[in-house]
DNA sequence: AATGAATGAGACTTCATTCAT
DNA sequence: AATGAATGAAGTCTCATTCAT
């Protein structure tokens, strides 16, 4: 019977929280299940969280810090902004698989109740509307492919992120990841146009 | 109290249930509330599956059906093999939003126990291996772009179709869905290396 | 195992929780002590009421129904109307204990939401103002005694109410409680004040 | 985080928890309740009482002191002892309502363990038996009308004692209070009887 | 003397599932 | 084929009580 200071409990608790989310789904998401994680007993999670659906707050602020950490990059260039984006949120997927679970499964919107949902949406619509920010800025800037719209940029940038995330739990060391990561960046900035080049020349000065 | 045949109560149970599940999420897949979707009572689900689990045998099946209708598809370019089975998927999102939002959101693999849990594997994979071997067979043609590796382009492909998923409940109509599909489509085209010439001229051919 | 029509279980539901509260307080109110009394499970208790603030509902309705049935007594002469009204409780005190000490110790109030407090408070003082209205017309018409205030007379005549119930289960048989009623009331007709006349003759006209 | 004496703290968890009997109910009769009231967390409730039962056992301690202090009076006549006790106990509701809520309410009665509930019985007891015995001496002297039993006025004279407390919530300044004791006293006196007079000159005598 | 974490029992409620009708 | 009552196993949450600090 170890007595934690309720701070440490708290992170405890978020942690195995969102493990069991990740890996066991939204279902399975029950005091019982978090406390044999934790190792207390299941009435003992309401002293440090009133209501189950306080720990769906407590993920969210989890998962606001650990996404938005840094945020937003601030470099001049929108590609390099991009990139750094980028890399931010792959080395992210890679640190927290258990977020990048959750966020791509979107198990957290149907957790709790509106004002949950209403900032899972939130969380999307910040990333989503940074990316698209940059490649809007690329776009003006006549630095995006012309025969691709903000809109499809878009997708092929955020996909790529959720599936880089998809694909980690494949992937054992870090060195792969970093590889993967800076491969799958030069599969995106080939629709980085950069007039009077071809981009193939180009690409060599992102290489790692 | 209407009475209808097995198989027709069947399929509106496996409908209700994929609708309940893609907007309700799967804490909410309960028996009665597909019953007042289906328009009967809890207890009459059972004479036509004996389980929740056979529930969700059923929306795989089903899944199974949509999804791979018509799959592989038996284009012998890799390419135009990719370039269909991407624009299959992008247009089954749009058709069956529902198994859009059940296959990204991974709902299924922790609702039945774990031989569904497979299936939803085994679905994925099977699209993931198609896609690494499309990518695999250009790349041995020297179609694929140096600097990204099959592994990098698989992500950027099936991250494109996550996205499309995730995008398309705001999308509208069915005229955006088929631009943005094919501006999707020539962002990963860029990926496609033509020796001897630069991409954007080859894109034409692609164009919808 | 024997099933019965939500109607009949209903009833069966408000009675058991009735004498549960009134033979061991609201503290033991539970779907467990009631299923028991009744003869199913607790978990049963919920298909016929959804919540137990519902069974209270229940049981106020009921209580209203049992208090006031017949209610108000249409004498044209407010010591009758008084007369009939007081035997009418009395009956029902003898007649349904439960709710005479359920009414006396006042558990409903605080058993349920605000809703179900006002509505006890509501019971209580539609059978305050009628005894009120019916002592002001008899002081209006000279029939009070002096020196007894409306206020006064209406704190015995409900007061004797009350601990006639609380009296109640000592008195084994019916003929006994008739006797007290009679003379219960005998006594609180002495505030009867017939001009020109000695209470005491007047009060055989209304011996039993 | 102020520390008190023990006699001190026991004090104010009695007053606190007859405060929250009376006011929310035997169900929310909890140490935290008590421990909020008090100002202090609910673990240290029970330095001062071993179980909660204990507490229980603190307020019947209280409310005997109250109820019964200088009891039984020690006239000789019959009907002003009685008197005396029935100004007694008006006073004690006015000053002490959450002594009088709870007494009404019966809940000390199922709160604790049997010990408990025979010490309330007992409290009644005491304060019936005396009311009866006033009355039974009155009758041997023929001091009683000769239409109501012993029982009869023992009802009317503690319901109206029970029906004081329940309408002295509605009673604002002390004023009105001694003023409705009167007049409820003068009702009451109308059973006494006093052979060659009537009733209502005699009243006089008692008017405060 | 007091706090604050923890336990464990028990409360309400939900839900898959069974079964008489 | 369907309804509707019932069970029993969970699940959330409350609360008395214990105990290290």
């Amino acid at each position: 019977m170890k007595r934690k200071p309720t701070e440490i409990r708290k992170a405890e608790i978020i942690e195995a929280s969102m493990k069991i989310i990740a890996s066991k789904g939204a279902k399975r998401f029950t005091a019982q299940l978090i406390a044999d994680e934790v190792g207390m007993t299941a009435g003992g999670i309401f002293r440090h969280f009133a209501t189950m659906d306080d720990i769906v707050e407590g993920i969210l602020d989890r998962m606001e810090e650990v996404l938005f950490d840094g945020f937003p990059p601030s470099a001049e260039d929108p590609w390099t902004r991009l990139k750094e984006f980028f890399e931010h949120r792959v080395l992210v997927m890679v640190a927290h698989p258990d977020i990048s679970k959750i966020l791509l499964s979107d198990h957290l919107a149907h957790l709790a109740g509106e004002i949950a949902a209403a900032r899972v949406k939130g969380l999307k619509r910040r990333s989503q509307q940074f990316v698209t920010q940059c490649l809007q800025e690329a776009a003006d800037r006549g630095e995006l492919a012309t025969d691709v719209s903000v809109n499809a940029a878009k997708v092929v940038v955020l996909g790529a992120i959720l599936a880089v995330g998809h694909a980690t739990p494949r992937i054992a060391n870090q060195t792969e990841t970093k590889q993967l990561k800076g491969e799958v960046w030069c599969a995106i900035e080939k629709m980085h146009h950069i007039s009077g080049t071809d981009n193939h020349r180009k690409k060599g000065g992102h290489r790692q």
